[in-house]
DNA sequence: TCATTTCCTGACCGTATGGTCAAATCGAAG
DNA sequence: CTTCGATTTGACCATACGGTCAGGAAATGA
């Protein structure tokens, strides 16, 4: 009412709001739906219900079923790609690998269903995300095993196969997501408090860095 | 022609050998169907065509979808349960995990279809074996946290949170069955030789015994 | 104000799915 | 051979699903 120039932008921008507002609410829908159901067991009528909007107008913004799930994916896939740079950053094993692991598990532990969607896509064999796994992912490993591999060549750390390692990385993180409910039902039936997120952080980095030698 | 013995016994025995081999021939597309399409995107049409039998016959065996995919989580959970007493046998931590290590990558080599479908069950809540997680699952995982405790009171390795271990030992050795498409992809497409299983056994163990100090 | 584009949605459609059933076939015992 | 229960299966059904569409509402620019 008082302020025109807060009106005539946010006019200017109605348009584009709507669409970027709706097309976030329903993709987290979707990312909940399809982690919670899969992609077979997710349905439309599902994932407009979450997001609060009828059916019909799921299918205005993605045309189809597989195209809101592979948005789905590919969201998933650049928040994990990001979570990679912080291993670039550092010429220690222990604070390239540790910050590695602290950025992994942030993530399991803020993107559950993302990482759900991303497990369940590659267990049925990545029928929607095979590029990435042999373009960006294979890049992105290939360049960091040899960066593990100068670091065992410099001495600082142990003799281990850095593919091996790295599968170990990506496991044990992601484990806290996609096991979730499991390691929830062992905790009698509470999710992990932050003192027990820190508690695991630090086990999975003491284990990992000295079973390296990088302590 | 020969064996009136042998004869005699597979004719007595017709009756109840076709029920076996049939439950089995069909739990054991269920599985592979289950594994590679989810729940919901498993159809019984699929299953059957796996199984080589009308769909209807299915449904002679087994009432229900619901009931096959059952079976299908429980034998699993079996072959799963049956590796955790190799971890029993042993009095020190590194022959102990040693052979869980050995015995849970095995699993993974040999069942990667029922490793899938159980990872899948746990990701959606566990709709189906929340009484499992919190009765046998529960009891077992407290009965080795106390071993572990009680060899880290002796001194056989360093004080490391037990549970975390567990997890990251549960996490580590399915990931190469539940991600064994990523890791192939990641071998130029090729499935683990019988040397790079070796090759990763290693790893994991040298690793993991190492980082709670057991080496 | 008016024209134009974007957004919204109830109603609808073809298809595929889980499940049923009755009739046919098979195997074993008397 | 006859009998009787176990097994097999094509045909069928109700439902739920992904997707379409026409027509209306809302927003924007002139």
């Amino acid at each position: 009412m008082s302020e025109p120039a807060r009106l005539s932008r946010s006019r200017t921008a109605r348009r584009t709001d709507i669409r970027r507002e709706n097309e976030r609410l329903i993709l987290s829908a979707a990312e909940k739906v399809f982690a919670e159901a899969g992609y077979g067991g997710a349905t439309m009528q599902l994932i407009a219900d979450m997001a609060g909007l009828p059916k019909a107008n799921l299918h205005y913004y993605f045309a189809t079923k597989e195209d809101l799930y592979r948005r789905v994916v590919q969201n998933i896939f650049e928040i994990w790609l990001d979570a990679a740079s912080s291993f670039d950053a550092a010429a220690d094993p222990a604070a390239g690998i540790g910050a590695y692991i602290d950025a992994k598990m942030d993530i399991s532990r803020r993107h559950p269903h993302g990482s759900k969607v991303w497990a369940a896509e590659v267990m049925q064999g990545a029928p929607v995300i095979q590029d990435y796994l042999e373009g960006t992912l294979s890049d992105w490993t290939n360049g960091r095993i040899a960066v593990i591999e100068r670091w065992i060549a410099e001495g600082r750390m142990a003799p281990v196969d850095p593919r091996h390692l790295l599968y170990m990385l990506w496991a044990t993180t992601q484990h806290y997501a996609d096991f979730g409910h499991q390691i929830e039902t062992l905790n009698a039936g509470r999710p992990l408090s932050d003192a027990q997120w820190r508690a695991a952080k630090d086990s999975v980095k003491t284990i990992i860095l000295r079973g390296i030698g990088a302590l």
